[in-house]
DNA sequence: ACCTGAACACCGTTCAAGT
DNA sequence: ACCTGAACACCGTTCAAGT
């Protein structure tokens, strides 16, 4: 039956009925296809057939497209979150820490630029109330870096929700900007951009001067 | 032949030809739509019936449905570089004027969130290089008003396009964000994100103490 | 339960033809 | 030049039917 040692699961089984995790299987197409092809490529009929399933197969899983780009959406945060925990730990967890996280985020959206707008251009259903929420959730690593470096008396002791709030508005506009080619023509390049921002915005926050 | 005393230019004339500019009228169309009902709600078919018009005739004035977008987004950057100087200016110029010029840019995006869609979500075509570019008008503003405040020696001393990245990313991230929902759940609301972002962004880039 | 095949309503775009 | 009407290829979604 499980004949799991075979060539690494190749495209489009010759059963006549997908088994196992079609609902996995739908999302993986998904992404594979938004990130090979852009948004406007992704349709349900290319996912099936490409599955090797039909064309409604889909919903009995889905509500509609809506709900399936919420899937792909919901992917997307748990790579970024796993991206900017990575980037915090690595670099040490303080000033350099934060800093390499910033630059963890926009370049997640600069690798991933089609699945970063179905993250955040509108077209994904809000999740599921019930179910846990990816993308709250890799807000909460930001959260928790500001209040790390807070008990280290690094950053200034504002409300942890709007210092978040803050950084994750400047990180998400350089990224938007960038995808945009906003910031292409002719002016500096994404990463001076992401530097020089970071490093303006960590003069804002951290403790110093009162003004 | 000028009737130019009627009714306020209801819709559908009963002319054969939409004679006059129907470019323009196109792209009025698409505005309205897209406030009104949304980005998914315009249909080309929609706007030609709306105007009387042959579902067609579009393509003589635009190459397709990405260009007409082009087009509502130019129209979008316009009103949002009014927006923006107007604020400056009625503020005095300084300080508090460049504030008045954050918020005004989050409400615009607020005011009309369908419309800002279109201006950053990568559906519309890239302008025209051979014609005037709003957006980099729009943008141009904000870098007018850094240079002035470089200049009285209220601002760093740093490349006035750098810092006006700086600016734009921030206040276009808390304005998506806003936009997604990302800001309301429970949380605070976008105006106190967008006061609390600008001061700790003007504590950043304005002369103070080096550091 | 899960999947299928045919059908429906809708879309952007093309093109030969009209004035 | 500008506009029309019919047609084409494509899409998301529904639904009765199969196993």
């Amino acid at each position: 039956m499980a004949a799991s040692r075979r060539a690494p699961a190749r495209r489009k089984r010759p059963d006549a009925y997908h088994h196992g995790d079609l609902r996995r299987a739908l999302v993986g197409e998904a992404v594979r296809t938004v990130e090979a092809q852009g948004i406007e490529a992704l349709t349900l009929r290319a996912v099936a057939l490409r599955l090797g399933v039909s064309r409604t197969a889909l919903y009995r899983h889905f509500a509609d497209k809506g709900a399936l780009l919420g899937a792909v959406a919901a992917e997307g945060f748990r790579t970024l979150r796993a991206a900017l925990v990575g980037a915090w730990e690595a670099e040490g967890r303080g000033r350099k820490g934060f800093v390499a996280m910033g630059e963890a985020y926009v370049r997640f959206a600069l690798d991933h630029p089609s699945h970063y707008r179905v993250m955040f251009g509108g077209f994904a259903l809000p999740p599921d109330p019930a179910l846990a929420d990816p993308a709250g959730s890799a807000f909460q690593a930001l959260v928790d870096a500001l209040v790390e470096q807070q008990e280290r008396g690094e950053v200034r002791d504002d409300p942890p929700l709007m210092l978040a709030l803050h950084v994750w508005s400047l990180v998400h506009g350089v990224a938007m900007l960038a995808l945009d080619g906003q910031l292409g023509a002719g002016g500096p390049p994404p990463s001076a951009v992401t530097q020089f921002a970071l490093e303006r915005l960590l003069s804002g926050i951290e403790v110093g001067v009162k003004r």
